[in-house]
DNA sequence: AAGCGTTATTCCTTTAAGGGAACAACGAAA
DNA sequence: TTTCGTTGTTCCCTTAAAGGAATAACGCTT
């Protein structure tokens, strides 16, 4: 038997209009921006920069068939990012879709773990 | 009801030792080389540099426990690449994997059709 | 010993993604 | 009207991955 076997991997996301939509990285930031209101403090939360977190927001509103977050300038704060309902739906819809992916990578392991 | 729904995507590899050891990729490369026996001519096939397949093939083999592929240089035809038994036996298990993913995919399609 | 087509390897260039920094725009509060 | 912290945008630089080209190494055949 060998010492080490391979290990099933995969990545999973989700294309609008045959264009990347939400992945697992663009979730966290999403659930990021719904913890602390603000799209600057996410994305410092997760080591990211700025300007690539609003990239991957921008472009998920604009495959979005309603928006996924919204945004206001100036006034109070400087500023706020929320998530909205159909924000939050998307966020458990996808987190259902990657642990059934968790389970199938799990299932499939004893296929590449005999002999 | 939207004129588009997030479609599921994803990819699949398996890794050994936790770095890539196989994906889509390299399985239809060894493919390619299974029907030609020459990996420059599978290369050459797939419109891949040969410097690209052969670092791809040698990685293969550093990773996996027994050689998937064998080699000869110099001789009658200049070498060939050979797909070893084990190889071929690998090429089934990971287009069967393969198989039960875009299956996967499927199934999880209506969980983002839904209004 | 010369020719041949492949495997094996190196070097340099090109290209795309991301990072950092800088700064304008905004609007409520003081 | 000034201050403040955010959203919104642009510029340039760095860095990692991929490509192309060139060439050595090899060993059977002639």
């Amino acid at each position: 038997m060998d010492r080490f076997y391979p290990e099933p991997k995969g990545r999973i996301w989700l294309e609008t209009e045959g264009q990347n939509f939400l992945g697992t990285g663009r979730i966290e930031l999403l659930e990021k921006i719904e913890e602390l209101g603000s799209l600057r403090k996410a994305a410092i939360a997760m080591g990211m920069s700025y300007r690539k977190a609003y990239y991957a927001i921008k472009s998920v509103n604009l495959l979005s068939s309603s928006p996924l977050v919204t945004f206001s300038h100036g006034g109070k704060g400087g500023g706020s990012t929320l998530v909205t309902t159909e924000g939050k739906n998307m966020i458990g819809r996808f987190r259902s879709f990657e642990t059934s992916f968790v389970k199938f990578l799990t299932d499939q392991e004893q296929f590449f773990r005999q002999e």
